[in-house]
RNA sequence: UGUCCGGUUGUGUAAAGGUAGCACAGGAGAUUUUGGUUCUCUUAGUCAGGGUUCGAAUCCUUGCCGGACAACCA
């Protein structure tokens, strides 16, 4: 799938695997895993880190984990275990039979737990949350020593014991590894690796009562994988001492967590412009009733961008294309969009579809008759055929596609003018009819030239424009879903004083309730990607029903008349 | 006033002491039975100061700016 010459440039995690394998460091093995936590659904963020994480494997022939980090089952659902599985799937990724949960290792988490207690390097700490809080103290400031900090063994491991066996309410005691209330790195200071919650977890039941912490879990469970390159967002960089501090720890009663030792690597997360991308926004949107649900098309979900008909190997490109690195980033939409433009360019199959329709007669054309043309399915995929298009005296076209009074730049049909329909004949407009109200163009006469015809034309005629067209008699009407930018601002998340759903698109969705189409899309499956000529990319929605199709627009065509236009 | 990370055209991302390149976006043109695609050409950048060096985006230093860290979240 990835990409060929000219990109001989390396991130730097690719230069990081290149040195590790250069030295013979874990005995020239890569092993990367996807972490998500079950408690939400996956977005185009997501989409990088699991490219990232897979490509990699697959680029230095290693594997990719699939590992639910499944440690807090306040939050946490099997629901969401489904449809991120579902999403990976979608984007063209397997992990065989490498599902794994940290709930897995729950068990060998404790064993490793007591025995750091047994070496004095973790107690059992009774002090309030608000205490703990507290005593932590502050980045600039070094924290104080709990009181219950130079507990003996026998002590904390009873405790350790027995708040396992739910002895204690909720909050009662954690377990601390004991490190240094003093370091400047905050995760230093006697970190929490268990908390005491009486949850039923959606895997383990009610086996447990203590979870571990993110900390405690991640990079023991990462060792147990073997995992070799553990590839994380940038805040999780100051917990990397942390990571490693464990895994010495454990490293000294347990080698095997050591070989291969697992290496985290931080990275900068995706971030694109007109979105949000925060977990907790998504779901205010959702909640809120402000889109109309995790797939609606307008969110970056990735849920959402299929719904949407962005394709997979798009996003999988636009994923590579943009880069690894450790500065903070924001990706234009518009890179996104190119990215799917161009893979929908080589494989969606042309169609014609009139979204904002005016009738047009073409007077010199026999009454009833009707003739199927032969047009191409893709100019840039010769193999994908030509299909069958019925066409007939009347006719939609575009309204854009008429204009009374043109200008000189203007190459469609005006009052006199010339223009081919797409596949079939050159006309001449000859007439039009107006609504004195509204000044809108209710219908369109022209003749047509019948040496004109697309693939035989011996006139040696040439006109500026061709536009689409559908015939009347035998056009679908459809409702079509228009899509644009869910935010007006560029950041909408990133103003403090105001609230980001402030800056809502009002008019991010607009539904044309009725557009035609050409008759061959009636076979369209739900999903399917079609380009509407001149138009954009559309894809039939999954709502469609037997007499009721639904277009989601996915994208529109790059439009430099708009652009001439707006000068 | 702490620790850590970062700062290259508008946006991303390369250049590992030796020509600042690529992509998107912007602009100009060519081709075109999609004002699409494709193809040319083009505008625009090393946060600032000092130092090392024949030579600095790169190394050192000071400063500035941005981000992360103070959940029993991940």
């Amino acid at each position: 799938m990835s990409e060929n010459e000219e990109n001989n440039h390396k991130n730097f995690i690719e230069e990081i695997v290149e040195q590790d394998l250069a030295q013979g460091k874990n005995e020239g093995v890569i092993q990367t895993r996807f972490p998500p936590e079950p408690n939400g659904y996956l977005h185009i963020g997501h989409a990088k880190s699991i490219c990232l994480n897979f490509g990699l494997a697959l680029e230095y022939g290693g594997k990719t984990n699939l590992r639910f980090d499944d440690t807090n089952p306040v939050t946490e659902d099997v629901e969401y275990v489904e449809s991120i599985k579902n999403d990976i799937r979608w984007l063209g990724f397997d992990w065989e039979d490498r599902e794994f949960y940290a709930s897995d290792y729950f068990e060998k988490l404790y064993e490793y737990a007591v025995q750091l207690v047994k070496d004095g390097k973790a107690y059992v700490d009774d002090s309030p949350l608000e205490e703990i809080r507290r005593m932590r103290g502050v980045p600039t400031e070094p924290g104080e020593e709990s009181p219950y900090r130079d507990r003996s063994v026998e002590e904390n491991l009873d405790l350790l014991e027995r708040m396992r066996e739910g002895e204690f309410p909720e909050g009662a005691r954690v377990l601390r590894a004991k490190i240094d209330m003093a370091s400047p790195n905050m995760q230093l200071r006697d970190p929490v690796m268990y908390r005491i919650l009486h949850k039923e977890h959606h895997r383990t039941g009610d086996a447990w009562c203590i979870y571990p912490t993110y900390d405690w879990a991640h990079g023991q469970s990462d060792a147990i994988e073997g995992i070799t390159h553990s590839i994380c967002t940038l805040e999780f960089e100051v917990h990397r001492p942390l990571y490693d501090w464990f895994l010495d720890q454990i490293g000294t009663f347990d080698a095997s967590v050591l070989q291969p030792r697992p290496r985290q690597i931080e990275f900068a997360r995706l971030n694109l412009s007109y979105t949000v991308m925060s977990k907790r926004k998504l779901l205010e949107l959702v909640e809120g009733d402000f889109v109309s649900g995790w797939d609606d098309p307008r969110l970056p979900t990735i849920l959402g961008m299929r719904r949407r008909g962005y394709t997979a190997s798009g996003i999988r490109n636009f994923a590579e294309r943009v880069g690894v690195a450790k500065r903070d980033n924001v990706i234009d939409l518009s890179f996104l969009e190119y990215c799917i433009r161009e893979d929908l360019n080589k494989t969606a199959p042309r169609v014609m579809g009139v979204l904002d329709p005016v009738k047009l007669i073409i007077t010199n054309y026999p009454e009833g008759q009707r003739e199927d043309l032969s047009i191409e399915n893709n100019p840039e995929d010769p193999a994908s055929g030509s299909r069958s298009v019925p066409f007939s005296r009347e006719l939609y076209i575009e309204q854009d596609d008429f204009m009374e009074d043109p200008p000189k730049k203007y190459f469609r049909l005006g009052p006199g003018g010339e223009v081919r329909l797409k596949g079939a004949y050159i006309i001449t407009c000859t007439d039009f009819k107006k609504d004195p109200d509204t000044g809108k163009i209710t219908e369109i006469y022209a003749t047509y030239d019948p040496h004109t015809k697309s693939g035989e034309d011996t006139s040696g005629k040439k006109v500026k424009g061709t536009i689409h067209w559908v015939s009347l008699p035998h056009a679908l009407p459809v409702e079509v879903r228009l899509y644009d930018r869910l935010f007006t601002d560029p950041d909408p998340a990133g103003h403090k004083d105001q609230d980001f759903k402030r800056f809502l698109n009002p008019e991010s969705l607009n539904v044309i309730e009725k557009a035609y189409v050409e008759p061959s899309l009636k076979q369209a499956k739900p999903l399917e990607n079609f380009q509407f000529m001149r138009k954009g990319y559309y894809c039939l929605d999954p709502d469609s029903t037997e007499d009721r199709l639904i277009f989601n627009q996915t994208v529109t065509l790059r439009d430099t008349w708009a652009k001439i236009q707006q000068k």
